[in-house]
DNA sequence: GCGACAG
DNA sequence: ATCTTGTCGC
């Protein structure tokens, strides 16, 4: 239902113009439930990057889970990025593919779990949120590492531990395997952080990512593969 | 000024 | 993110 996506939240021309995009985007983050009902359609979005690429292009994937954890819908989108990996702005070199990728997925997902930090970012505004918005969608930030802030879950599963980042609490590590790192939730947009971690946790099935992140990574790998073979 | 730094 | 097999441990 988004109408106009200012030219400047996709394509910057530059950090500074992408640092004052992320704060007027910062400024329309829903960080509280504003969900359909449930059960909700869960999905998945990652995206893979061609190594030592000349042309620099990166590979998204989405996919669409039933209730049952089963892939019903993927696509993807292989494209030339415009815009350089930047701690801090990755949502600019990342979310006009996932967009892309986005408008051909059918079945959509009624929420998406993304492989990136959500608000848990220096300026409140991390892949998920940029692509939430974007898409004005209900998004999860589920990261490997934390780009700003510390937490230190237990070491049981099920386990967590708030992300505090001067003196806030910007989001929730979560002990998803045993023996194994946390993973880092936050909001990413129209959803409260109390839900995403518990979406998060229902989502892992043993393995230290959740299932529908997992399955973008694949979807994402086989996109890079088919990509880079029909290259040579 | 120095170090850190999602994917 | 990406390059890669076997191997150590529960």
């Amino acid at each position: 239902m988004r109408q106009e996506i200012p030219p400047h939240w996709l394509h910057p021309r530059d950090i500074a113009q992408a640092r004052a995009a992320q704060a007027e985007m910062a400024a329309r983050i829903v960080p509280r439930d504003a969900l359909p009902e449930p059960p909700w359609r869960i999905g998945g979005a990652d995206v893979s990057n061609t190594r030592f690429d000349p042309r620099r292009r990166v590979h998204a994937a989405l996919v669409t889970l039933d209730a049952a954890q089963d892939v019903v819908a993927q696509a993807s989108e292989s494209r030339v990025a415009d815009f350089p990996y930047v701690p801090g702005y990755l949502g600019f070199r990342e979310v006009p593919a996932l967009v892309a990728a986005w408008t051909r997925l059918h079945p959509k997902p009624d929420l998406l779990l993304v492989d990136g930090q959500g608000l848990a970012h220096p300026r409140g505004l991390g892949l998920a949120c940029h692509l939430g918005l974007v898409l004005d969608v209900p998004t999860i930030g589920v990261a490997k590492s934390l780009l700003v802030g510390t937490a230190e879950p237990g070491p049981a599963v099920g386990d967590a531990a708030p992300i505090l980042w001067k003196g806030a609490r910007i989001g929730t590590a979560l002990r998803t395997r045993r023996g194994a790192r946390p993973l880092y939730v936050s909001v990413g947009h129209r959803v409260s952080l109390e839900t995403a971690a518990v979406l998060v946790r229902a989502a892992c099935d043993g393995r230290r990512l959740p299932v529908p992140i997992r399955a973008a990574h694949d979807a994402a790998n086989a996109a890079r593969r088919a990509g880079e073979a029909a290259d040579a």
